[in-house]
DNA sequence: CGATCATGTACAGCGCCTTGACAGCGGAGA
DNA sequence: TCTCCGCTGTCAAGGCGCTGTACATGATCG
């Protein structure tokens, strides 16, 4: 059993994600207040502080549980998935067409205010690759347990900035791009199931 | 936006009233330990004390609990009735039906460890009487605007206190139960809705 | 009758939220 | 360009509430 201090701690996290998640898209990172997430919280400025340490860690952080999110749609995809290619254009297509409707994803797509909220998903995205590539890896392997721990590696972490570029720079229709990714993997997994990585 | 220390507490509340309603079927009033509330709750059994003051308090907060999670639940019944006294009829099977299926009311009611919480429902069920008629007398004046405070009033609590009794002393099915109520009030009604308490 | 157990009370310790203050810094306007 | 203003980030003091422990009391059981 958790002790009641500890829940407390993660419901007053949760409260204070919640308020970040909900006024960021409005005026994006630069509008963000400390001290308006404190009060839609309920808590005082310093309690953010001394959770968050910055507005950028407590950023991050909003950015980091909207990713564990969609993490576990896409968990949710691949287990109802036949094969390990399925599963991965299953989850392609769940990625990019959930992600433009989730209201930070699409701030920080498509709006003006929203814009500095970018580099989250791209130069400053490495904790959201990061997690995103390890869950994809564990994955793989549970889906295809002949698959070495350094292919699984190297295959989630190639999907996943694939499923980045094509979330944030589209091209075709979600899809088209779950399409393309496959169609580019396919030989690739084949090769990994028989013999690992090759150098 | 309430306080956060205000949500902390209510979920304190609510974690412990969770807990004690948990046990309390098990063993009844007599077999329930405050230290087990308060480890199932994860909170020291000094924090119990500070929140209730004691065993009884306790059990009558789950009580009152319970009885308003059934308000909640004839309150829907009322907003679908086509007339006060279908409304009645609803919420009397609705309550009659509803309680025997409640884990805690159906140990009160059954069981030999839990017969020491029947005064709950009968000698110390005041405070469940008031506010269920409390809330029946509401329904009834949105009802039936006619209806004067006073009459609505008697008219609730006469109405609770047989829901009460058909409860804990059964002898008709709940349909039969919610007929008999209805047609021993139903000239009451009539009347009420025209020229107000007759003494 | 003595041991055990649970209730109820008292109190020191301590973590954590709140309040208030202040320095640094960057933008807006005169 | 200079000044004002708002927000960030930090610190110290204060208080509230949970924890852990101890103890008295009463009931139950062997």
């Amino acid at each position: 059993m958790t002790s009641f201090t500890d829940r407390t701690k993660a419901s007053l996290r949760e409260a204070l994600l919640d308020a970040a998640a909900d006024l960021l898209p409005e005026g994006g990172y630069a509008g963000l207040r400390m001290a308006d997430v404190a009060a839609r919280a309920g808590v005082s400025r310093q309690t953010v502080y001394n959770e968050f340490g910055n507005k950028a860690a407590l950023t991050q952080a909003v950015a980091l549980r909207t990713a564990s999110e969609f993490l576990d749609g896409i968990r949710q995809r691949f287990e109802t998935a036949d094969s390990l290619l399925a599963g991965i254009h299953h989850a392609v297509v769940y990625t990019i067409e959930h992600a433009r409707e989730n209201r930070l994803v699409a701030a920080a797509l498509g709006t003006e205010a929203g814009e500095d909220l970018l580099p989250l998903l791209t130069t400053k995205g490495e904790p959201i690759l990061t997690a995103a590539a390890d869950l994809a890896a564990e994955q793989y392997r549970e889906f295809e347990p002949g698959l070495s721990a350094e292919a699984a590696a190297l295959l989630a972490e190639t999907v996943v900035r694939l499923s980045l570029s094509h979330l944030v720079l589209p091209t075709h229709s979600a899809a088209e791009a779950a399409d393309a990714v496959t169609a580019v993997l396919a030989p690739t997994i084949r090769q990994f199931g028989h013999n690992g990585v090759k150098r």
